[in-house]
DNA sequence: AAGAAATATTGATATATAGTAATATAAGAT
DNA sequence: ATCTTATATTACTATATATCAATATTTCTT
């Protein structure tokens, strides 16, 4: 029950579900969530966390960026079913067409960042 | 988006997801529900409230008592999806098993209270 | 080895949630 | 009409969650 629970609450924030909406089309590095999400980058990672435990997404680290994907380990029946619904979902939802958009537009290199 | 986090957030408390394992057998009053859970009666009443605002429960009144079953209606998808997934999952689970046994058992009429 | 960039962690704060006791409402029963 | 029983609502408290700023860590580059 207790992964069920961390499942449920991992997908009960809806910056997270756009995370995995994006992650549906490619996997992402934290900067390039953030750019698209305009939240704070601890805040990103915090998220990229909560859905790790949860078993939704994968961390690859790859140099200095840490990649993150969709699980698709069958590890955890709950994520496995969830994940296997979301892709029916939210596709006509503007904000995720546009984040979605903005997510195959965005590259690492082409980030900006403040000093 | 917001429907479907409304659902998300409703099954993200173990004796929500209780409650609807045992509407699964049969359609229960609040008193009953109360009589297994062991909660605060006003504790069950929002729980109920907030799977009915989810639109995984309908509230059936009858006489002094009001009847809650799963909802069946189609009227949110994702509400739907998660009351098809629920049934294959928690089957093994002790608390549930006996609580599903409880509910079985448990009869208006039978209740004891305190005055 | 020193600096720079990406990510994670910590500490703090504001809001949301779960729970209860007390009270209000609704519907029968006497 | 009054009492009783079932449920809902309100007011409150304790805990959980989302967010950010500041800091730490990791890894590459020079």
């Amino acid at each position: 029950m207790k992964k069920f629970i961390r499942v449920m609450k991992a997908l009960s924030d809806p910056g997270r579900v756009r995370i995995l909406k994006m992650l549906e089309q490619k996997e992402m590095c934290v900067c390039e969530i953030q750019a698209v999400l305009n939240l704070a980058q601890p805040t990103i990672s915090k998220h990229l966390k909560i859905m790790e435990d949860a078993e939704l997404v994968e961390r690859h680290k790859d140099k200095v960026w840490v990649n993150y994907s969709l699980a698709h380990g069958g590890d955890c029946q709950y994520a496995a079913a969830m994940l296997k619904l979301l892709p029916r979902w939210f596709n006509d939802n503007p904000l995720i067409i546009d984040n979605i958009r903005q997510a195959r537009d965005t590259h690492r290199e082409d980030i900006y960042r403040e000093k």
